[in-house]
DNA sequence: CAACGGAGGTAAAACATTTTACTAGATGGC
DNA sequence: GCCATCTAGTAAAATGTTTTACCTCCGTTG
């Protein structure tokens, strides 16, 4: 009864006009339209308190004015920092241009029945982002040829140039090379990421080796364990590199959770983390800052990467109409080092 | 050209039967379509690999099968673990019953602009789950006369009855207060949340200083101290609960992050966090269990509180049609405690 | 004065469904 | 043989917009 939610056909009844000038007025074609009428119209909704629908919106323009942040299927993925800290920047990005965000989880069920193709064609969403993908995510090869709006946040393929944002991988390895070198560590040890899985992995321990051998202190193979980005595993890496060299100095860590399962290994050897041993992390996430001793990291900004994948999604999106030069986006966003407690020159022995 | 999306008129042509006999089909009305002509359309739509278009069901159905969380507009609100966690148990139970999540931040314009109604009357949504209220977020009252679909998650209000999904808050300060005195102490603190903002850190602290004075140790107001619930503020509250009582032996703060922060303040004091100074937090974040010494804490399970929170939604909504006995939803869900390694009794002076 | 053009609109088709009320024909009971 | 009921379906209205093509004045031009 008192739910007579009013529509566009009420307020062109209650201010004498035709259903098309309200559509004009509400899409601000204003062009066609006088000031009194648009006023008259503009109080009619006012009063008949109406918002248009968006759903009917949606259905003659085929525009949801939604993206889709789409993750894969982990462990509460949206407890995690780094996906959390992307999607906090993507949802800025939308809001700011009027976007909403549906979130997705890629579960075996749902890529089997192809529904992110579904929520495209079906009208659910305008866009996709992907963060978190792998190379276990080769159905995305179907992004491919076609041209539907999809960007990878924050890695990339090599074999098909799907659109893409991501952080300057090989600079920040580089970076922490550099740094390590210039304490005066030649002892070095290297918990590399999940290389064969994840680009970006490959990218910053390639950076870091290459930079190494450079300034004319190659890394041997052996002192580069492979972690699985999780807290337990740069531990066990770390356990690992011990083993091989206990005259090591330095370690640079893919990430800041294997750096602080380093400290943990470190110290169940009984040696002080940030004293005995420097560490260097990568992303900086907010734990970083709060360990004992604060960790000295690679600055990220995923904050950043997920406003900027929005922003060049939606730009897709929008510039779709005029049909121009149909280029790969990948863009490469800068890094920074985070100067904090858990690296030292290394110690001259007694 | 190689878009023409079908619809299901084109599965009807190409099947020779009605619309409505897709529809039917489509919606497992089968009751009155014969297993032959099912299958026929069901190829039909197979041949012409036809998706259902999700905004054109809503038009009619006024369902979105879509369900809003929303976030109050706190720096970077989604990579905080706490909404994390419960987000993830609302999008896991949401995915099992065929609903999807879209993320809202209750910035001010926003609701201003009551575009949380907006929200449901444009049928955009079929319901809403508030993350994070607290005493500034009064227009929530707007829900309690008019039968809304909305769930407040872990929270609640006392002055009006909105359907809400909470932790046993005062339990688990009853919990704290038991585990302390029964490790012998008594030279307690207490850091509390913001109790006049939020009900649930009232609830908490009230719990814990009734159990204490029931077993004959109650605390004197001087030893309970506010934070904000951020690490910083847990540190300075732990600060001056150093100077009030520099026999301090043990503390309860109102969650980890103050917990951690507390570890600060004793470090800098040149305290043992863990041996001199016994510390019981409260969530059980990830970070509890990598600090150093390990958190006792307790846990609220908080993807449990968002699953449970979803699945009460999508009752309601379901349940609506046979609006039966609009009763309050109010859950309370059960906490336990974790011990880890940040207790001790309290050591004699030497 | 006829033709033109612009200002300010409007009618109607299109978008893709659901749902209600109806029907034609077959079966059954008495 | 007639009415009632059931089966398998259908026609048409409803949902709330956008958009295209058109219309009607009215003031200018040539």
């Amino acid at each position: 009864m008192a739910n007579a939610r009013s529509n566009i056909r009420d307020v062109a009844r209650e201010s004498g006009v035709s259903l098309t000038t309200v559509s004009l007025i509400l899409n601000n074609n204003d062009e066609r339209i006088s000031e009194s009428t648009r006023q008259r119209v503009l109080s009619a909704m006012e009063k008949l308190s109406y918002t248009p629908s968006r759903l009917a919106r949606g259905l003659p323009t085929r525009r949801a004015n939604t993206l889709a942040v789409l993750v894969p299927a982990l462990q509460h993925a949206f407890a995690d920092v780094y996906f959390g800290e992307i999607i906090s920047g993507i949802y800025e990005a939308a809001a700011n241009r009027g976007y909403r965000i549906l979130l997705e989880v890629a579960r075996r069920e749902y890529v089997r029945r192809k529904e992110y193709l579904t929520l495209l064609e079906d009208c659910s969403v305008d866009g996709i982002l992907f963060i978190g993908a792998t190379e276990e995510h080769r159905w995305l090869t179907e992004f491919h040829e076609t041209d539907k709006p999809l960007i990878i946040v924050n890695n990339h393929f090599k074999q098909w140039d799907l659109h893409h944002v991501v952080c300057d991988y090989t600079a920040a390895g580089a970076l922490a090379a550099d740094y390590l070198i210039d304490l005066g560590h030649r002892n070095i040890g290297h918990i590399c990421g999940p290389s064969s899985m994840v680009v970006t992995a490959e990218e910053l321990t390639e950076g870091f080796l290459s930079r190494l051998a450079e300034r004319g202190f190659p890394l041997s193979d052996r002192m580069v364990v492979e972690g699985q980005y999780l807290v337990e595993t740069g531990k066990l890496a770390c356990d690992e590199l011990l083993q091989r060299n206990p005259q090591l100095t330095a370690i640079f860590a893919a990430n800041d959770k294997m750096a602080l399962g380093a400290y943990q290994s470190i110290r169940q050897h009984d040696r002080q983390p940030g004293k005995e041993i420097s560490i260097v992390g990568c992303d900086d996430i907010p734990t970083a800052a709060l360990a004992d001793p604060p960790l000295t990291t690679i600055r990220m900004n995923f904050f950043e990467i997920g406003a900027e994948s929005c922003q060049q999604l939606i730009s897709m999106i929008e510039k779709k109409a005029d049909d121009n030069g149909r280029k790969t986006i990948s863009e490469r966003l800068p890094i920074a080092l985070i100067e904090r407690e858990s690296c030292c020159p290394p110690q001259v022995p007694a």
